[in-house]
DNA sequence: TTAGGCCTTACGGTTTCCCGTAAAAAACCC
DNA sequence: GGGTTTTTTACGGGAAACCGTAAGGCCTAA
């Protein structure tokens, strides 16, 4: 089983758990160094293990972190950590822990960062814990059963959402096109936005662009 | 100290972290019997420790509880348990331990449920645990520092949320009359409904219905 | 009772949105 | 190159939203 593993996460109520599975449970030693509340010192004890020849084998990170009251960190996610990480040590291995339960978003990490473990704290947080560290070791990537897939019905291109957003900050739709040649983004006429508007709400079956906003912003897609 | 507590929590992972604060920080006895993943199981607790002639004194509880997959249950959010056991056994203190960070909900809950103290999951979390009991033991109440204030310019008002719920939906301005007349909310003419959205609009500063209902959606309004 | 607020409603004009159709441009395929 | 399809744009009519102003109802106080 893993020797040295780090956990990076700022709620200490979660923190606690994680730690009382990996010393009881799997009878992983963990010293007062081996959990951290925020990313910038998690990356500062991967480092300095790696340079005294002892590296982590394996991360257990959050996603969110808290802004913090007083400095602003230079590492405020757990996606950046990761990537810093793997930057230093690429054989490291990671478990992202997270309340975020969608399928969309753990696939697309386990694609683009190599994560190797996706669990979302929910109902059988515990469980897959211990069922996903042990399959990392197994060399295995482990994906929750219970991340909740998206019944998502259209795919939002880039030029999609930036026409959602611009529309959610109160622009007019005459406004967008100028909008998004200032941004540098696309040059594109206003009837072209009034189509894309047209196509998304008819596949999603809104019936005006307030409509349309209240959805998007409901799932997150912006 | 308190001597006998139930913990309702469904994500083991925090259901832990407060039992072992229980258990080792301010020495509470808990019994397998004593901490529970669902309210209806909650609830019963409470009666049959009240029939048994050992009521509980103490209920930590979380706000939201992840649907089930196979039974629909009676209770299925953290409010109406509360309700429920007050409605039982009305001396019991009640602590809240949730991921809702607003100052506003915990004010409501303590008006209007009379809990004992609310903790917001977070980087303090297992201190203000630990505080918030010892406060509600001394018969006080507790409210976590770090509940969120928030910037709220403008307070909607029941009819004004339903306006911009309807909207949300696709429902055109001028159907929401008729649509608040069948929902027996209210009896109001459509130049209302045009004076509470442009009212809304220009105290948050929205030159148009997408926006407000941008920014109703962002803060969970509706 | 009457005058003065305050709130609601009615209504007209302007702007914006929505949705067609058709022309123009671009891409594609021999 | 010519011819076809697809995409983008332009424009116009009708619907909805937006924004005044004026009129009506209701309460209060003199």
């Amino acid at each position: 089983m893993f020797k040295k593993v780090l956990i990076a996460e700022d709620y200490p109520s979660a923190s606690i758990s994680v730690r009382k599975i990996l010393e009881e449970d799997l009878q992983i030693k963990l010293s007062d160094t081996d959990y951290v509340y925020d990313c910038d010192t998690a990356l500062g004890r991967i480092k300095k293990a790696l340079r005294d020849g002892e590296p982590y084998e394996l991360l257990i990170t959050d996603l969110s972190f808290d802004e913090e009251a007083n400095h602003t960190p230079s590492i405020d996610n757990g996606r950046d950590l990761i990537s810093a990480a793997k930057a230093s040590q690429s054989d490291i291995k990671v478990l992202v822990f997270s309340v975020e339960n969608k399928a969309s978003i753990a696939r697309e990490l386990v694609n683009n960062l190599g994560i190797n473990a996706y669990v979302p704290k929910g109902r059988r947080d515990m469980q897959d814990l211990k069922e996903a560290i042990a399959d990392i070791y197994k060399g295995r990537t482990f994906l929750s059963k219970n991340l909740r897939q998206e019944e998502r019905t259209y795919d939002f291109t880039e030029l999609d959402k930036a026409i959602i957003q611009l529309l959610a900050t109160g622009k007019k739709q005459k406004e967008i096109p100028d909008c998004l040649k200032k941004m540098r983004l696309k040059d594109v006429g206003l009837s072209s936005v009034e189509k894309r508007l047209h196509q998304m709400r008819s596949a999603l079956d809104c019936s005006n662009n307030p409509q349309l906003i209240a959805y998007c912003k409901e799932r997150n897609i912006i």
